[in-house]
DNA sequence: CAGGATCCTCAAAGATACTG
DNA sequence: CAGTATCTTTGAGGATCCTG
């Protein structure tokens, strides 16, 4: 199938828009932000919790450094994807949650993970067809 | 607006499905295979002229090298996003295009384009405010 | 023309130690 | 508890030269 003109059209306009000139592509802009090892899986899981504490948030992400978890949290925060609240107990308590504009973005990303999951066999295919083709030669 | 109980299903499954057992996340995967630096770009390219050659994308992806353009697109290739067609002439011919595994990759991409338009003016709100927050403490 | 092969660089991520 | 500060490492990406 395709692409509609409805779609060329919404191509044209990234590559016209005043986004072009300053030479950033939207989508490119979204997926280099959120796109890194951590981001997705953070807000992911914060979708699911609402309401999570730092370490909450270290021990639901595998693998993750205490500085990228952080790394990660400033970024989100920063974009008004997540918002942090402190407070000033002794010890310090910290929560995070997704903000409206960040649940937009995860419905957003559902999406994708939507088409993912229903086309993941097809890459997959793709590879190791790819693979073959390259052993071949 | 908070999260249906629609995306919370959803945001389950991603974690509970085969995926999070082999540690990958779909959409995590797909953001850091096409979130990189060009193959958002090259695809959106490949959207809007359907067949192109090498040296075409070069020149229309501006700041791209020679090596970067080949990994992109063979990454893209390997996942079946692209389909490359070799005309053995002299000197050689090489036309790029999307498959349809690629234009709806490409939909999907649109879709987030979309969102990403609509708010990139709040993003942007949100990282003043942020900056301004930061340069008072 | 469309790359393959090398070398090199720098920034992002990891490890570790310390603190309000 | 929730970070910050610092050092080290790794690998993605750039520059360059070569070729079927």
């Amino acid at each position: 199938m395709a692409l509609s003109s409805k779609d060329c059209e919404r191509i044209s306009s990234i590559f016209s828009g005043k986004c072009s000139q300053k030479n950033i592509c939207p989508v490119k802009d979204i997926m280099a932000r959120y796109g890194d090892k951590w981001s997705m899986y953070t807000v992911l899981l914060l979708g699911q919790h609402h309401k999570m504490r730092f370490n909450e948030l270290k021990a639901g992400i595998t693998g993750i450094s205490q500085r990228m978890l952080t790394v990660t949290l400033r970024s989100l925060e920063e974009d008004g994807i997540v918002a942090r609240t402190l407070y000033p107990e002794i010890p310090p308590r910290v929560e995070y949650a997704l903000t409206e504009l960040g649940e937009g973005l995860l419905r957003q990303l559902l999406e994708l993970a939507s088409w993912a999951n229903d086309h993941h066999a097809d890459i997959m295919n793709a590879r190791k067809k790819y693979e073959k083709k390259q052993v071949e030669n």
